[in-house]
Parts: structure tokens; C-alpha cells; sequence
DNA sequence: ATGGGAATGAAAATCATTTTCATTTGTGGT
DNA sequence: ACCACAAATGAAAATGATTTTCATTCCCAT
């Protein structure tokens, strides 16, 4: 079995702990870092089974990667342009975990994401 | 822009209202109808735009597609045995709207899930 | 009939992810 | 140092879902 090599965690992290597996082998590449894509993908499952990181999916079905116990946050993103902002979920966490509550659910976490055009476009 | 086939939603009611593009495909060939993966893909898709189905995630990230009601809402499911409840999302959609206009977003949408163990897993 | 737009599907392209496998690296024992 | 063996690595190929391309067929109004 593979451990995780402890850069590709340490690249999430920076990542604002929240990417996908492409992500943060094109960061590590960017940034000058030598490694292959086969690892990423090795060290990230290795982390998923370690319950370092969870992996959740976006709508286009690739996976996410994000540190547990992570305060996370949800996004805000332009349709057109890309561009992103990332926004504090105050109102979402707690209609999250009400909703599911009330439906007996435990372990729950949820995803949220709201797009539109962005003044610019 | 290419409309549904007809049979494509006949039998994903056929199946229980629940089946991936792949898991439809073989159940018509398998019954003898005649009929290309392309124009299911394409069939799903534009029930999607219809809003007639609705899209999920399999933990594999394969897409699944569900009939679903007209209301726009949001789901609660069971990472376990992927049960699904649909709920209502007031609070989101009024958070979407307001957070989006904050920082001068215009045509506004949303996803939301919430995801966990249910009562019986 | 006939012309044009919509629908169809086979095959190729795309893309994330997994598998294979040969090579490199690290580690412990002598 | 040296050797042997296990673990880690990554390039390349395989896989599998989904999308795109494009030539063909179907349908319908003129």
C-alpha cells in the first residue's frame, strides 16, 4: 500500500483546502514541484482512507478533495469569466444540519455553490 | 436543439425513476428497442433543460437522472444507500439571492445538497 | 415531389481516473 | 559498504462515462 507523499496534502492545503486531484497536480507542476499525476491521485486516496480529506463531487462529476474538519466555505462564481469568490455559509450550515436532522440523517456535511455573471460580464 | 425521445423517459419510469444513461441504454437494448447511447445522452439531457429529471452523482461520479417533481428544491441523501429526500430551500434561495447581489451578480442560480447517513444505515 | 431543418447513431474525441509495469529509492541486516 | 527486498514513483496504456462530429435519415410544410 502507498502513503501519501506529504507535499500533495501540503498543496491542498495552500489550495485553500478545496481542489481537485488536475488542480493540485497543475499547482505542484506550476509552482516547479516534481511529481507525476499517477502519485497525486495515490496520495489523495490514500488520504480519503485515512479520513484526512473528504471527496465530494462537482456537478461535471470530477472529484474534490477537502481537509476534514476543514471550516469550509462555498463559492461564487462567474458563469462566464470564471471568476470566483469565496463567501462565508453562516445561513447554509445551520439549514444543513436542521434539515437533516429532521430527517434522522447524522454525519452530515452538504455542498453549495451559487453562480451568475459577475458585474464585469 | 435536439427534444426527448419519447421511449427514453418511458423506460427510465420503467425503471423506478432512478438510472444512470449507461443502466437505461442496456435496459432498451436488452428489450429490443432500437436506439443510439448518443440520443440517450441526448434525450437525458434535454429532460434536464425541461426540468422533467433531475441529475445526481454516484459516488463513482457516474450521473444518475431521477424524475422528480416541478418545484425547485434540493436533496438530502444517504451516503450509504443513497436513499433521497427531497426538501424545500427557502433559506438558500433567499441566501443565494442575497449574497449573489452583494457582490453585483446577476442571473443567479444555485446548487445545493446535503448529504449524510440515514436513520436505517 | 422537394427542400430544409430536426433527429439519429456510429465512430472518434475528450477527460478524469485507474491500472500496469519497469525503474528508482529507501531501509534493514550483514 | 554491500546486498536484498519492500515501498514509492511516474510514464504510458487501459478504462469508462460523456461529448462531439458528421454523414444520413426522417418529417413536414410548401
Amino acid at each position: 500500500m502507498s502513503r501519501s507523499n506529504p507535499r500533495v496534502l501540503s498543496t491542498l492545503e495552500r489550495a485553500g483546502g478545496f481542489a481537485s486531484a488536475q488542480e493540485i497536480y497543475r499547482l505542484m507542476q506550476r509552482e516547479g514541484e516534481s511529481i507525476g499525476l499517477t502519485t497525486v491521485y495515490r496520495s489523495l486516496q490514500s488520504l480519503v482512507g485515512d479520513k484526512i480529506v473528504d471527496v465530494l463531487r462537482r456537478d461535471d462529476g470530477e472529484a474534490i478533495y477537502r481537509l476534514c474538519g476543514d471550516a469550509h466555505h462555498h463559492h461564487l462564481v462567474c458563469k462566464s469569466c470564471g471568476d470566483t469568490v469565496e463567501i462565508e455559509g453562516g445561513a447554509i450550515e445551520k439549514w444543513a444540519k436542521v434539515v437533516a436532522e429532521e430527517h434522522g440523517f447524522r454525519e452530515v456535511g452538504h455542498t453549495a455553490e451559487i453562480f451568475g455573471l459577475c458585474s464585469k460580464c
